[in-house]
RNA sequence: GGGGGAUUAGCUCAGCUGGCUAGAGCGCUAGAUUUGCAUUCUAGAGGUCAUCGGUUCGACUCCGAUAUUCUCCA
C-alpha cells in the first residue's frame, strides 16, 4: 500500500463508522500563547474536553499535521540520526466526544490494523494501565478483558502512570490509555528475545504506533480525580510509523514518504544514500535531517510562518538552518538545495494538504531566500574563523566560539568540524558556560509567573457581546489569576460575558473601566487564551462576587474599527490592482494606523499605490453599508465567494463582513464600523518589503489620515514659503542644488589658489638652521584642512625639511609639524617636539613621527613655540 | 522581551592600541591599443565614514542615544 492509500483507508474506515472526516488544524497556532505549534491529534479540540464548547458532531476523524522540536526524544539535534523522530510527522486520531468507549475503540483499531492493514497479529503487542495507588486507582481491567478477544494474554502488557495515563496538564481531562505496539525485527531476533521485552524500552523496531486515550477523570487543582459525567475517546497513530509498519520496511525513511525525496537529492548531490543508522555515517544523516525538515519548514510556512528571529519563526529558521548545515558540511554542497525538493512537496501532500500546492511558489521563495541567507551567514563565519589564525593543537577559547556562534550565527558544530579538519580544538567546557550564561540572562528577564485560575462563579459560557454593545452591566467575575511580570503584579479576570474585544485577527484588544460597586479598575488589555477572554487589569475588585458594568473605551475602539475596515477594503484594491497571488501575511490593526503584510513579489509602483487609495478612498465615499452574518455554514460562506486564508483554523460556522458583495467579503471575527464613510479618508503611508514575496503596506484612516497629509502639505508650504513661494518648487530645489555644488567646486578652487599664494611668501622665508632646510611661519584665515594641505604641498616642493605652521584664529591656537620621513630621528620626532612646544600654547598634542599637531587656547604663545622649535633643531 | 555585532565610494569590503591629506577590488567616465568586440594600459570622477550628542588639542576609531540590519537566547 501506498502512504497515500493507507491514509484514504483510515477515513473510509472511521467514515464507515459514522465518524466525519475534518481537515487538519494548522499546523501553526495562533490561539495558545503556551503553544507554538500543533503538536498533537487533541490540539484543536482541547476545548471539547474542557467543556468550553460543545462538539457540532460526537464522532471524529482525522489527519494533523504536528510540529515537535523539543521533547524527551525529540530534540533537534536528535531527528534524522535514528530512524524513527521527525520534527513534523502526521498524527491519524478517531474521537468521541460523550459518545462511543472503549469497546469501540479497541475492536476498530484492532480491526484496521489486522483487516485493512493486514498487519501480523503475532507482530503484536497492546499495553494498558497498570493502576496507581496513590490516585487510588484499579488496573483498567475493562481494557485488558476487551483486548483479550483479540489478544492473548502473553502480548498484553500492563504499565504504570508514566507510560499509560494521559494527562493534558496539571489540572482537567485525563485517563488511562492503551498503546499498540508492533515488533518489526527480522524472526531471527525475535526467536533470540521476545518483543514483550522490548515495548517501551526505546528500541527503533518495536514501537508503538497508536495510542487509545480513554478520557474518563477530571484532575482537580487538589490533584484528587473525579469521574467525568461524560467519557471521551482521543486516539492518535504516527502516520509514518504506520506506514512503516504497513510497508514492512524498517525505517520511516524508507516508505514511500520519503524515498522520492532521498532520490532527488541523491541526483542534486551526486552522493547514494545508503541506510546507515552509525553515527559516522555522516552523509546518510545528512539525507534523513535534509528529508524530514523540508517537511517542517515548508508545512510551517503554508500555513503563515515565515522564518524570523523571534518566537515561532525562530524555530522555522533554526530547523531550516540544521538542514542547510547538514547538506553543507556532509554533503558538499554550497549552493540553495532545499527548495529544489517543493515540487516533489507538492505532489505528494496536494491531495491531502491543498494549502501545499497552492502556495507552491511563495514557500519556494521564501526558503531560497532563507537558504541563501544563511549561506551567506556561513561565509562571513568562515572569513572570520580564518582571519583569527589557529594553529595546529591549538585550542579555541569557549569564549570566542561562543562569540561566533551568538554574534555571528555561525554553528559550533561546524565551528568543531573544521577544528577536526585543521588539527585544533574548541574548549568546549568553555562554550557551554558561557551559552548557560546567555539562557540565564534571558529566562532571568522574560520570567513571567502566572499562578493558578481562581473560581469565582460558575458559568455555562463566556460570551463575548461586544458587537452590539459597548457597555454592558450585571456582568460578573468567572475567575481570575495573579501574575507576575518583572517584579510587577497584573491580575487576570475572566468575565461571564463582556464587551470587550480580545486581541484577535491583528485587532487589538480593548480597553476600558470596569465599576464594581464603589470601585473603578482599569482594563489595560484583553487577550485571548483559546476561547477564554482575559481581561488584564492592574488591581483586583474588593469583592469579587459583586456585579459588574463593563464599558470600553469607545472613541479607541472606533477609531481601530475605521482601520480594521480599511484592512478589508485595501485586501480587496490590492487584489484588484496586482492580482488574485495577493494572500494576507499578517495584519496589524490598532486606533492609530493598519498594517498589513501580503504576498507579492516585487515592489509597488508609485502608480499602483495610487490605485489602490483611489478604490478605498471611491469605497468610502460610496459609504455603503456593512453586511453582518453570523453564524454562517463555513460551505456556504466559500461558495458566495469570501477570501479564506491559509493557516487559519475557521470553524463550523463563521462570521461574514461584507462591503459591497462584489467588491469585499471576508471571514472575520473582528469589529468594523457600520458604513465605511465613517473612514473619512484614507491615505498609505509606506509600502516597503519585510521578507521574500511579502510587502508591508502602512496606512491611516480618518483623523491620522488628516494629521499626516496636512503634515506633509505643511512641510511644502513650509519650503515654498522658503522660496517665495514659486510655482515650480522642485525645480527651484534642483537649480539650488546644482548652483551649490558650483559654489563649492569653486570655493575649493579659490581656497587652493589663496594656499598657493601663501606658499610662495611662504617658501621665500626658508631658513638653513644646523644643515637642515627650517620653515616657520605664523598664519591667519586658513582651517585645519586647508593648513594641512598647505603644510604637505610646502614639504613636497621643499624636499628634506622641517616646517612648522601656527595657526591663530584669534581665540584658539593650532600648531602643525611637518618633517620629512629622511629627517626623522629620535631627536627629530614630530609627535615628542609638539608635545613639548604645545605647553606654550597651553595645550596638547600628538602624530606621527613626521607629522603632528597641536591644539590650545594662547594664540599669543605661538611665537615662543617656534623659537623652542628652532633651539631644538639648533642642538 | 533580553544580550552581542554591523552600518566607510554605485557594489563587496580593508582601515590594528584615537594623529598617515580615508584606501582596495569590481563597476563607471575619458584616452590609448583594436576593423569591431573582448583584453590590456593610462588618467579621472565618485565619500557630511548611518544620524544626533559627548569626551579630546585632535574622533572613521572612545562613550551615550536613535534608526536600520544581522545574530543568539527566552
Amino acid at each position: 500500500m501506498k502512504a497515500n492509500e493507507i491514509r484514504k483507508a483510515f477515513f473510509d474506515f472511521f467514515e464507515k463508522e459514522g465518524h466525519k472526516i475534518v481537515p487538519s488544524a494548522p499546523i501553526v497556532n495562533k490561539n495558545d500563547p503556551s503553544l507554538m505549534f500543533t503538536n498533537a491529534g487533541m490540539n484543536q479540540f482541547k476545548d471539547f474536553f474542557l467543556g468550553n464548547k460543545v462538539p457540532e458532531v460526537r464522532r471524529i476523524a482525522d489527519t494533523q499535521k504536528c510540529l515537535r522540536v523539543s521533547g524527551k526524544h525529540n530534540d533537534l539535534e536528535e531527528v534524522g540520526i535514528d530512524s524513527y523522530h521527525h520534527t513534523m510527522f502526521e498524527m491519524l486520531g478517531n474521537w468521541s466526544f460523550g459518545d462511543y468507549f472503549k469497546k469501540e475503540a479497541i475492536s476498530w483499531a484492532w480491526a484496521l490494523l489486522t483487516d485493512v492493514y493486514g498487519l501480523p497479529e503475532d507482530r503484536l503487542y497492546v499495553s494498558v494501565f497498570e493502576g496507581d495507588e496513590s490516585d487510588g486507582l484499579a488496573p483498567d481491567e475493562e481494557a485488558a478483558a476487551l483486548w483479550r478477544q483479540f489478544v492473548p494474554e502473553d502480548r498484553i502488557l500492563y504499565f504504570d502512570k508514566k507510560d499509560n495515563f494521559w494527562e493534558m496538564g496539571d489540572t482537567g481531562p485525563c485517563g488511562p490509555c492503551s498503546e499498540i505496539h508492533i515488533d518489526l525485527r527480522p524472526d531471527i531476533e525475535r526467536s533470540k528475545v521476545s518483543g514483550r521485552e522490548l515495548v517501551n524500552m526505546d528500541n527503533p523496531l518495536v514501537v508503538e504506533i497508536w495510542n487509545l486515550v480513554f478520557i474518563q477523570f477530571n484532575r482537580k487543582a487538589d490533584s484528587s480525580l473525579e469521574e467525568l459525567p461524560e467519557k471521551h475517546i482521543d486516539t492518535g497513530m504516527g502516520f509514518e510509523r504506520l506506514c512503516m509498519a504497513v510497508q514492512g520496511t524498517t525505517s520511516n525513511y524508507d516508505t514511500d514518504l520519503f524515498t522520492p525525496f532521498i532520490k532527488a537529492l541523491e541526483e542534486e548531490t551526486g552522493f547514494q544514500y545508503e541506510g546507515s543508522y552509525s553515527l559516522d555515517a555522516k552523509k546518510d544523516i545528512a539525507f534523513r535531517v535534509i528529508v524530514d525538515h523540508i517537511r517542517a519548514v515548508s508545512f510551517a510556512v503554508a500555513d503563515g510562518q515565515l522564518p524570523s528571529n523571534t518566537g515561532a519563526g525562530y524555530v522555522i529558521r533554526r530547523i531550516l538552518r540544521r538542514a542547510v548545515r547538514y547538506y553543507y558540511s556532509f554533503l558538499d554542497c554550497r549552493e540553495p538545495l532545499l527548495f529544489k525538493l517543493l515540487p516533489l512537496l507538492s505532489e505528494q501532500f496536494g491531495p491531502v494538504f491543498p494549502e501545499l500546492t497552492s502556495q507552491n511558489e511563495f514557500i519556494t521563495k521564501i526558503i531560497l531566500e532563507e537558504e541563501k541567507g544563511f549561506l551567506r551567514t556561513l561565509e562571513g563565519g568562515l572569513k572570520r574563523l580564518n582571519q583569527l589564525n589557529i594553529n595546529d593543537g591549538d585550542t579555541l577559547s569557549g569564549k570566542i566560539a561562543f562569540e561566533l556562534y551568538d554574534t555571528f550565527g555561525f554553528p559550533i558544530d561546524l565551528t568543531r568540524l573544521i577544528g577536526q579538519e585543521e588539527g585544533w580544538q574548541v574548549d568546549n567546557q568553555g562554550f557551554e558556560e558561557a551559552l548557560a550564561e546567555q539562557k540565564e540572562r534571558s529566562r532571568s528577564d522574560a520570567r513571567k509567573e502566572s499562578g493558578d485560575w481562581i473560581d469565582v462563579y460558575d458559568s455555562e459560557k463566556v460570551e463575548f457581546i461586544g458587537y452590539d454593545h459597548l457597555k454592558a452591566d450585571g456582568i460578573r467575575i468567572v475567575k481570575y489569576r495573579t501574575v507576575k511580570v518583572k517584579d510587577k503584579n497584573i491580575f487576570h479576570l475572566v468575565l461571564d460575558k463582556t464587551p470587550f474585544y480580545a486581541e484577535s485577527g491583528g485587532q487589538v484588544g480593548d480597553r476600558g473601566i470596569l465599576q464594581i460597586a464603589d470601585q473603578k479598575i482599569k482594563v489595560l488589555d484583553t487577550q485571548k487564551e483559546n476561547d477564554l477572554i482575559v481581561h488584564h487589569v492592574d488591581k483586583l475588585p474588593t469583592q469579587m462576587d459583586a456585579q459588574i458594568s463593563a464599558s470600553i473605551d469607545i472613541s479607541r475602539r472606533q477609531l481601530t474599527e475605521n482601520n480594521h475596515t480599511a484592512t478589508h477594503l485595501m485586501h480587496a484594491a490590492l487584489r484588484k490592482v496586482l492580482g488574485e497571488h495577493v494572500q494576507q501575511r499578517g495584519s496589524l490593526v490598532n486606533q492609530k494606523q493598519l498594517r498589513f503584510d501580503f504576498s507579492h513579489f516585487e515592489k509597488m509602483t508609485d502608480e499602483q499605490i495610487e490605485q489602490v487609495e483611489d478604490i478605498v478612498n471611491t469605497k468610502i465615499r460610496e459609504n455603503i453599508t456593512r453586511g453582518e452574518h453570523r453564524n454562517v455554514p463555513i460551505k456556504e460562506a466559500q461558495e458566495s465567494g469570501a477570501m479564506m486564508l491559509f493557516g487559519e483554523k475557521y470553524g463550523e460556522y463563521v462570521r461574514m463582513i461584507t462591503f459591497d458583495p462584489s467588491f469585499s467579503i471576508e471571514l472575520c471575527g473582528g469589529c468594523h464600523v457600520r458604513a465605511t464613510g465613517s473612514l473619512g479618508y484614507f491615505k498609505i503611508k509606506s509600502e516597503s518589503a519585510i521578507a521574500a514575496g511579502v510587502r508591508r503596506i502602512e496606512a491611516v484612516t480618518a483623523v491620522e489620515a488628516y494629521k499626516y497629509t496636512d503634515g506633509l502639505i505643511q512641510e511644502l508650504a513650509e519650503v515654498k514659503g522658503l522660496f517665495k513661494n514659486p510655482v515650480n518648487v522642485s525645480k527651484q530645489v534642483r537649480d539650488l542644488l546644482e548652483a551649490n555644488k558650483a559654489l563649492e567646486k569653486e570655493l575649493s578652487s579659490v581656497r587652493s589658489e589663496k594656499a598657493s599664494g601663501m606658499k610662495d611668501s611662504l617658501m621665500s622665508q626658508v631658513i638653513t638652521l644646523n644643515g637642515i632646510k627650517v620653515l616657520t611661519a605664523k598664519i591667519e584665515g586658513l582651517d585645519m584642512e586647508g593648513l594641512k594641505t598647505l603644510g604637505y604641498s610646502l614639504e613636497k616642493s621643499l624636499d628634506k625639511s622641517v616646517i612648522l605652521l601656527g595657526l591663530d584664529t584669534g581665540e584658539k591656537a593650532n600648531l602643525m609639524l611637518l618633517i620629512s620621513k629622511e629627517l626623522t630621528s629620535e631627536i627629530l620626532d614630530a609627535s615628542k617636539i609638539i608635545r613639548k612646544i604645545a605647553r606654550h600654547i597651553q595645550g596638547g598634542g600628538g602624530g606621527q613621527s613626521f607629522f603632528a599637531t597641536a591644539g590650545g587656547k594662547n594664540p599669543k604663545g605661538i611665537e615662543h613655540a617656534i623659537n623652542e622649535l628652532r633651539e631644538i633643531i639648533k642642538g
